[in-house]
DNA sequence: TTAGGGTTAG
């Protein structure tokens, strides 16, 4: 703004300022500047503790990001006593914000000063606070607090905790408030399904499909939120099928617009194998935000297409569109999982140099795998050395696992050293050390992790495989007979290793245990639950049926 | 001047 428009506005707003003109001066101040000048004169006239001007005050300064000034007039307000609704309005701006932090922090100190009780509305506003926090404790008390307020929940506060739950991964409880609230409707609908399908367990996640068609046989009808809610539940199982019909549904009903539907049709493609229909709907998104790329370059990377990843990556700055640390994340796995060593390191430090954004742990992760998978064991080390923070497991199980594919004993045991200090119950860093032991034959170092890990009461979990007939999901754990076509499934498996052989495959058998005998050696591996869930697809496929000619069902 | 639900990685 130009000094002489300035000088127009504070004639405007007329001065000596009022209570009264400065909360509207400041609804359509238009600068950050002019708000902090509103302020002062706000101070000079001692109206700055007047709860409407503050309230405009801190509305103003969580409009142009300003939290730091927000708190400023939130240190003031104390002792001039603001009303419940200053307190509320300053509590939904903050967390509109993405300042869960100083939100939850602002309730528990209107609570606990004691000079204002919170209403249902501020409680409404705080949960989802408190669940992008994950501050379970505080969100059951503030659950408490909302059933004594009321008799039954509002469906503003019953969303509120549906959603609080959710991010703190209590499945019961979302389902138990849900049932408990006075009034559903499409927005706690949509925060039950999205509860569900976070933290959705395979054989679940296509139960929500029943809800869906449940809530519209209740008269409430989905909205665009509805399908991003769902649409995860879809992908993390690659039930493609009901994606698709998702994606109809959405163009029947015009939501594909709508950005979030647009990036969450593209990550549910990406996850289900299907990379051009993902670069499709990417195409196809009117205007694209900084997920929609991120879920795209991400979909690339997670299909080993790096090539095509790092292209995309460069259009994206073409676009001038600021990419975030999420979109590094993508690149540096894309970098990794195709072996671009060099590329991969340049990514590294033009994240730093050209777009001012810091390493985090996943980003160090990525380097780690990068330069494992290459054979730099030595570099990979002394970057986890010289990382400014302490590493987590992630860290050192990536460069364990880069030690089995190298054989490197002595690094493998100073990272599994670290892991069994920092996660001493994940069996799968004391079974990673026992078959680098193996590999190298050294005998005595598998027997001893073995007996570490009877001392720890560890056991090696099942590996896990899922795979989707018709509208069932069958899961099928290694070495489990309790499938109910078991004998079937297994007679397969013996067929095609039959097959696989006369072929010319031979599997590697340096990674079990070495005291088994050769041909029982090959029936473990026979049992792994990847073989168990294909044979099972295979089994059950009806004859001449392909999955390209297969034509997807109207699920919606 | 106050309230609820949504997409990406790890």
């Amino acid at each position: 703004m130009s000094s002489s428009s300035l000088v127009h506005f504070l004639r405007h707003v007329s001065f000596p300022p009022d209570p009264h003109l400065l909360p509207t001066a400041l609804k359509s101040c238009p600068s950050l500047l002019l708000a902090r000048t509103l302020h002062a004169a706000a101070v000079a006239a001692d109206l700055a503790g007047d709860s409407f001007v503050a309230s405009s005050l801190l509305h103003a300064y969580i409009r142009f990001g300003a939290t730091a000034d927000a708190r400023a007039v939130l240190d003031t307000m104390p002792q001039k006593k603001p009303n419940v609704i200053t307190w509320n309005g300053l509590v939904s701006g903050l967390n509109r914000s993405g300042c869960a932090r100083d939100a939850a922090l602002a309730v528990a100190r209107m609570h606990a000063e004691g000079f204002l009780r919170p209403d249902i509305t501020g409680v409404s506003c705080v949960l989802s606070a408190v669940g992008d926090l994950g501050e379970i404790l505080v969100g059951e008390q503030l659950h408490g607090y909302a059933v004594k307020a009321g008799s039954r929940l509002d469906a503003c506060v019953a969303t509120g905790l549906i959603d609080m739950y959710g991010k703190c991964r209590r499945t019961e409880e979302i389902v138990r408030v849900f049932n408990e609230s006075s009034h559903i409707d499409v927005a706690s609908c949509n925060a039950l399904i999205a509860g569900l399908s976070r933290n959705s367990q395979v054989s679940e996640a296509l139960r929500l499909f029943k809800l869906f068609r449940e809530m519209q046989a209740q008269g409430i009808e989905p909205n665009p939120v509805t399908i991003p809610c769902i649409l995860p539940a879809f992908a993390n199982v690659a039930a493609l099928m009901h994606g698709r019909s998702a994606h109809c549904f959405s163009l029947r009903k015009g939501f594909f617009h709508n950005i979030y539907v647009g990036s969450a049709l593209v990550d549910m493609y990406a996850k289900c194998g299907k990379v051009r229909d993902a670069r499709m709907v990417f195409d196809a998104i009117p205007s694209r935000n900084v997920v929609s790329w991120n879920a795209m370059i991400g979909g690339y990377a997670m299909h080993g297409e790096a090539a095509n990843a790092v292209q995309l990556f460069q259009s994206m700055l073409i676009c001038k569109q600021k990419p975030d640390t999420v979109t590094f994340t993508c690149v540096l796995a894309a970098c990794s999982q195709a072996g671009l060593t060099e590329d991969g390191r340049c990514y590294f430090s033009e994240m730093q140099r050209d777009h001012g954004i810091t390493p985090k742990m996943e980003h160090y992760a990525c380097m780690v795998t990068l330069l494992g998978r290459a054979g730099k064991l030595d570099e990979a080390f002394d970057l986890i050395s010289d990382m400014p923070f302490k590493p987590d497991g992630c860290i050192w199980g990536s460069l364990l696992g880069s030690c089995r594919v190298h054989s490197n004993v002595d690094l493998a045991e100073v990272a599994a050293e670290k892991l069994f200090h920092l996660e001493p119950d994940n069996a799968g860093s004391y079974v990673l050390l026992s078959n680098i032991y193996a590999s190298k034959k050294m005998w005595d170092g598998v027997n001893r992790v073995r007996e570490m890990m009877k001392d720890v009461g560890l056991k090696k979990e099942k590996g896990c495989s899922w795979i989707q007939i018709k509208s069932k999901v069958h899961m099928l754990l290694a070495g489990d007979d309790s499938h109910p076509m078991m004998t079937a499934i297994i007679e397969k498996v013996k067929q095609l290793n039959i097959e696989m052989r006369r072929l010319g495959f031979a599997p590697s058998t340096d990674f079990v245990l070495h005291d088994v005998e050769e041909q029982e050696k090959d029936d473990i591996l026979a049992v792994h639950s990847e073989k168990l869930a294909v044979a099972l697809g295979l089994i059950s496929k009806p004859r001449n049926i392909t999955s390209s000619n297969k034509e997807p069902p109207n699920l919606w």
